[in-house]
DNA sequence: TTAAAAAGTTAGACTAATCTAACAAATTAA
DNA sequence: TTAATTTGTTAGATTAGTCTAACTTTTTAA
């Protein structure tokens, strides 16, 4: 048995190894709000489970059943988000913050249920690839709006941040998943970027801004 | 704050107290499959959170407090089981086990869009009412298919109890919500009652199982 | 009406998840 | 290359929710 601590552990754990690799006690005690001995005991535990292995000093590895959980997670997190914008109608930005109780919420059949209704989506309200049941996920290319160059097209087809503060921020700059631009302008000073749409709308968003947000030409 | 082990306390107070107007710490260790004294720990605790009251010895009274916190509880429980059942198209006997979890879920959003989108609805898949935001509830009046005379014509409105064994068991009956009958006979030696619906079909229950039937003439 | 049974309480222990204080190891920078 | 900083560990305490053992109060029944 996997309690809703250790849930968590388990996603953020792998969350950070996605971006990382190798994951340290103090990143986690960051990102958990946590203090340090608090993850030092709990990584111990989850590693006699064998949901990842530790050697003290060195990087958590997840292993594969740990990877199993988190992605089982993760695919009850992102298809509960889907539904609740695409059948239950609520913003993009508001339906983070209940899919992360909806994802511990032990029923095979309420997610088999949802991923029927969605018609087996691909990926969540932020683009974010929704895992199948056996833990098969695409792997998303990393390429934000910083990397791209001066003058280039691209779309937008995912946000690495679901807090609402941020969503409400593209909400007001009028910008969305699928959006198709022009990326007409960088500042050398800032690092913000300038993009022009379709509809000859321009939107200027700054360099932690543009960073949270991946583009495909 | 009220933690979900404590929502759970108050749900079961608040429903052995609709029976009995009297709780017994007895009726609770049963009921929640706890011993006697976990229970008197946590209604001290309760009571010190103006939840309910109690004096050593003699029953739990809940106060207004505790009665609105165990109706909002349930208005959430009954909601999510209607939208399990009308939108999500599962059966009414698999619902229950969800909707345990459900209404632990922290979001008033969640829990008025159900509401709109099944258009304000009165009763839950079972006929038990639901609660509104405000935690007023129309009070059900309690005949059982015990209760009628025979020959009487009577229509089922609601089932006092949700566990998928019986309800299972009255799907393989073929008996739901709103179905017309006339109580035909009445065993005098097991109390077993003899239904007949409308198309002519016959259906005997068990003493038991229409102890567990809410009916009107 | 008193003895047995049931119900309730108190005391003390355990586990999960957290903390602080103090120390140790590893990394970084002067 | 040593001193400072960061990172990690150990030890011991705390809170929530549970338990068992032992005792007390109340109810029931002989």
């Amino acid at each position: 048995m996997v309690s809703l601590t250790e849930e968590n552990y388990i996603k953020t754990i792998y969350a950070l190894s996605k971006n990382a690799g190798e994951v340290y006690v103090s990143d986690l005690a960051r990102k958990l709000e946590v203090k340090q001995p608090t993850i030092n005991s709990m990584v111990k535990k989850l590693a006699t489970k064998k949901l990842l292995s530790y050697t003290p000093y060195k990087g958590i590895r997840m292993t594969e059943k740990g990877r199993k959980e988190a992605l089982s997670i993760i695919r009850k997190h992102r298809l509960a988000e889907l539904f609740l914008v695409n059948v239950m109608g609520l913003g993009w930005e508001e339906v983070h913050a209940i899919a992360e109780e909806l994802e511990h919420v032990n029923s095979q059949r309420l997610y088999q249920r949802m991923d029927e209704m969605l018609n087996y989506p691909r990926v969540d309200p932020h683009g974010e690839p929704i895992p199948d049941e056996k833990g098969k996920i695409i792997d998303q290319k990393n390429v934000t709006l910083n990397d791209i160059a001066e003058g280039s097209k691209a779309v937008m087809v995912a946000v690495t941040d679901d807090a609402e503060s941020f969503l409400d921020h593209l909400n007001k700059k009028g910008l969305q998943i699928g959006d198709s631009f022009t990326l007409t302008k960088r500042e050398a000073f800032d690092g913000s970027v300038t993009l022009l749409k379709k509809q000859k709308t321009e939107i200027t968003l700054s360099h932690p801004v543009a960073k949270r947000i991946l583009v495909e030409s």
